[in-house]
DNA sequence: ATAATCAATCGTAATATTGCAATATACAAT
DNA sequence: ATTGTATATTGCAATATTACGATTGATTAT
């Protein structure tokens, strides 16, 4: 079929995958380091710098946005994108929390 | 294209791409939660509990263990499987690294 | 008003992912 | 050898993603 069975999992499972699913992307992490560094963003220093054309990283900022990662405003002739915190926060939870259901290493699988 | 331009990103850059894409899925997410919770896992397990078919979960479980977050051990007629340790360390540094950039609530984008 | 600049959107092509039925493979027990 | 059980692989249809040229919309400067 093509189509995530979503109604089969958990909100918080369906959550996190589309969380991850955002940032599972080169050029999209390549983007939220270049905003997190800055402390500040326009798109159109992204354009210059990472070798993509305008039209897509416009879609990568997009896919970042729908999803609440990021966050814009306009300023002046262009856009000023940022990390949004509570987004942040709720992602760096969401993936403690998975990652600390890891115990260690069992016995099995040698 | 469609093709990611893996080209003129980082090492660093495409390797948490590629390991934040395995984990972007919830039956993936599921499938890791259930191994990380019973400290060992037996495929057919998934089968009975995910509510996907047999083929579908061990394209998921062939997934994970291709970028080398589980791995498998045959175990008489059935196959167990577990997480990477190495992996899971080299997927929490990197993560960790990748959250650290964020550096707190900035002035723009009010 | 016009031109220049920046970002968003549209349309489209190439490719990737998801899901499953059907089939194949591997092993254990009889 | 045959049967049963467990997992892997194949083939395919439906859908999603990635990338970009072309265009549009919005704002600033002239």
């Amino acid at each position: 079929m093509g189509l995530t069975k979503a109604d089969i999992f958990s909100k918080e499972q369906n959550r996190l995958a589309m969380l991850l699913k955002a940032l599972a992307h080169p050029a999209r992490i390549a983007i939220l380091q270049r905003i997190m560094i800055s402390n500040t963003c326009i798109c159109g220093d992204l354009v210059g710098e990472l070798g993509l054309a305008q039209a897509t990283i416009s879609q990568h900022l997009k896919e970042l946005k729908s999803i609440g990662i990021i966050k814009g405003s306009i300023e002046g002739t262009s856009v000023c994108y940022c990390i949004d915190p509570d987004t942040w926060k709720v992602l760096e939870s969401t993936l403690q929390d998975f990652l600390a259901n890891y115990k260690g290493e069992t016995i099995c699988c040698q």
